[in-house]
DNA sequence: CATGAATGAGAGTTCATTCAT
DNA sequence: GATGAATGAACTCTCATTCAT
């Protein structure tokens, strides 16, 4: 491909992700791609060879920034139970998102690859996930802000929630309140006296 | 449509669900159908119209079912804990069987469609089993098998973990192991000097 | 596939003959047979999935007819001498008729695949040829006809001037002629007292 | 065009060839000696214009250096028959190489270019070819090593075996051994006494 | 001279859907 | 009721050719 434009490339993968989080996976098509970017057929293959290798990509992406966001926070802020406030308060906010969401783009192409790449980008993820709340755990037992027996199966419980919300999300629609319950639940369940 | 042979369309709803197990929703088109029933092309457009109401017919024979199986069990038993466990087996069992398993086809058809029934099945299926952990949970405190604060945001957390761990099962595999450790943390937090 | 309208697919086979003959086998794309014939895309491929496939199935209904013809004539005719004129005759028929005419078909088919069925056509009916001549040389020269030291020789021999011919017709044409000059030549070489 | 640079004309006349020997004519793309080449799309169009010319300036080379080798040999052997059978030698050689040769290509360009330079070219190297074997086998006659009533006519047929031999080593291959024995068919045609 | 990104026409192929039998 | 041939829209992908740099 040599490295044509970076800036164009860079621009077919924004467009792509809208359309995305517009149609999901399996209805894209190369056209559609071609279509919002107002760009030539041949154009499109010229950075790309599939709608396939377009949202790996774009989830490529997403995942360099995400991690960049997790780590500014929680390096600049306080306290355990602040910091899983904070991640959790995140992660309600991007179930409620109805648009600028990947979500079932994704969902729909992992179900399609089970037994490739997904070990590489979902599990990573999830499992990523998990580490970084046990530690908050532990963190937040050794300052006497948290109780917990099980700082793993916690952590792995939040996660598992989470998911369970995201597809509820996607699937039936989530209000806010019903996010709120089950996340003032899990906080009651680890915060020592917490009204 | 007039009545046909109620026999025929059974037959086909059989046949198309093993379809729809096998390669999900999106994948599934009416050729395929048609190839996995043996009948001709336009004798499927005789009973349905397109996959999806095909599908839709499916969740509603499955639906009637599952209720069912679950008032038996919930009849037959003992204990609040007894029937918790009991229904947690038969939910990791689901989870744990690749086939004969419609949830990738499920989801991505309501990924497609939320605005429309979606409210009348996968949401009625939620919402019922929230009811029924609930009370559950609160026979459970009466009976002094379980101590807990919040029954429906123990019900809800459940569910929510039932729902993450499928799709997780679906999108990256999750073990038996992986399984049991979480229920097992679900337990533990209900159960009243729980060793 | 099913068996179809036999008389669409052997009007498919017709046409796309046309098609063939006009323009070689690799100028011809399924499109234009699909013109020629005035049937819808999808229809032709409902009939054959290539236009291989398509030029294969002709060829077997030439070998088909070219056998019979072969086998009338042999058995009407009476000298040995007779019938070696008689299957020159056809041959230079065949040479020299521009229209209605494979052999560029054939011979780009065969160049692209040399590997796979060209033992099963184009040398089988070479060889078919060679031995054909074979026999008939002989029999010229029991009856005192001809007189050859090598009959196979001289039978393969005219086999690879007919070659020679034919593809010379093809690429820069050739007269009548030079065909009768030829043919003369290597009938001389055959009859004994030729003037 | 412009004189532009004659080394990077010749190079790429000679990657190209490889491409033709390799792929034919029909199946050779200007992206596919662009990218044999090593150049620029654009850079290949300043040279040539199509793949058609660029074969075309490939065979005027070839038939420069043919004519070359042809002259040197006649001229430094001796005896007819030691000359022809040289010339058939170098012939048999040719076919037998399926490498390094041009032959499909030709065959598939002049194909589809019947009208054209066809004279140009084949026919006259096809006539050159009749003429240096008359020539020869007058000069066999004169000197006393052959007997043939028709020098024209036996060079005609050894032209027209050599073109037969030739296509049907490229559409389902031929052994040396066949060859051979065709070769040999035809000098004891010629060769008086020949055992 | 040379590059290579960009365009757009066109070929292959698949299916939902219809309709005469 | 049932069949399956037929249609045509929609998609994927590839190249010849151009043109700004």
């Amino acid at each position: 491909m040599g490295e044509k434009s970076v800036q164009k490339k860079q621009y077919i993968l924004d467009t792509a992700r809208k359309v995305f989080v517009e149609k999901g996976f399996k209805n894209v098509t190369m056209k559609d791609i071609v279509e919002a970017c107002e760009i030539s057929r041949g154009g499109l293959y010229l950075y790309f060879d599939s709608t396939e290798q377009i949202l790996l990509e774009i989830l490529q992406m997403e995942a360099q920034e995400t991690d960049d966001v997790f780590t500014e926070h929680i390096s600049e802020e306080d306290t355990a139970a602040d910091i899983l406030t904070l991640f959790l308060k995140e992660q309600k906010k991007e179930l409620l998102q109805k648009k600028n969401n990947l979500t079932v783009a994704v969902y729909e192409y992992f179900f399609a690859h089970e037994s490739t790449d997904k070990n590489n980008m979902l599990r990573r993820q999830f499992d990523a996930g998990v580490r970084v709340l046990e530690k908050l755990i532990q963190a937040g037992i050794a300052s006497g802000e948290f109780y917990c027996e099980d700082p793993k199966g916690a952590a792995t419980n939040i996660m598992y929630v989470l998911e369970g919300m995201k597809i509820n999300a996607q699937t039936f629609g989530i209000t806010e309140k019903m996010v709120d319950e089950q996340l003032l639940y899990i906080m009651q369940g680890l915060i020592v006296e917490f009204d």
